[in-house]
DNA sequence: TGTCCGATTGGT
DNA sequence: CCAATCGGACAG
């Protein structure tokens, strides 16, 4: 027996080794789907599985940060070792929260859309200024890059944090199949042009969890 | 230094 | 459809 989870089923605690991360972000993304993202805050433990990503790949992508190849202070976790936190804030109030992916120098990344509430759901809520009461709810806490962020308590005290470390860190959570991965543009990227319509968006066939659901 | 705008969200 | 809200990127 390893594991249990909020919504009762069973995955694996086991942290992901640093070796797992040092891949381009378009082999990385899809790999992150069914893995467990913790937060360990003095406030409590929060965790949710992940069911919806996006790759940003090097200079060369429009949709990226890293577009143009050039590091800035706020970019530079980006351009750092793989297994890293690459965290911006958006909007004057949303934080996104990524997967340094690749290799130092590599500047790529994965952005991580959506979760599935499993552990500290009070917390989250509190957190959120959500009520929880119907499973409705429990998708609202964490079905959008910037609420799962809010959720989990991610901010840029967590900039650049080792994935490896106690803070914040994935878990091996449960085998996802390739056929249960489906794959579609990005999510709010429309300036990048031709660079929008890539499918380099992962998500799980039919979580309810995922932001927008894919078009069919 | 000034201006523009965003890898979003929530309410109209 | 649109406002909220502000730091970063870049032009000048």
């Amino acid at each position: 027996m390893n594991g249990a989870g909020g919504s009762g089923q069973e995955y694996s605690r086991r942290k992901l080794p640093r070796g797992f991360y040092a891949r381009g972000a378009l082999a990385l993304a899809p790999a992150l789907l069914g893995k467990v993202l913790v937060h360990e805050a003095p406030e409590g433990r929060t965790s949710g599985m992940i069911v919806e990503v996006e790759a940003y790949c090097g200079p060369h992508d429009r949709a990226a940060h890293s577009f143009g190849g050039r590091p800035t202070q706020r970019t530079r976790a980006m351009f750092g070792p793989p297994g890293r936190a690459y965290i911006f804030f958006v909007y004057g109030m949303h934080y996104c929260f990524n997967v340094v992916a690749a290799g130092r120098g590599q500047p790529e990344a994965v952005l991580v859309r959506a979760l599935e509430p499993l552990e500290g759901v009070a917390l989250m809520a509190r957190r959120r200024r959500l009520p929880v009461r119907t499973a409705r709810d429990l998708v609202r806490l964490t079905n959008g890059p910037g609420k799962l962020t809010a959720a989990l308590g991610i901010n840029m005290d967590l900039y650049g944090a080792d994935l490896t470390g106690d803070r914040l860190f994935l878990e091996e959570g449960r085998p996802v199949d390739r056929d249960e991965i489906v794959a579609s543009p990005r999510i709010g990227v429309t300036y990048a042009g031709e660079w929008a319509d890539r499918p380099w968006r992962f998500s799980l066939r039919d979580n309810p969890y995922v932001s927008v659901p894919p078009r069919t």
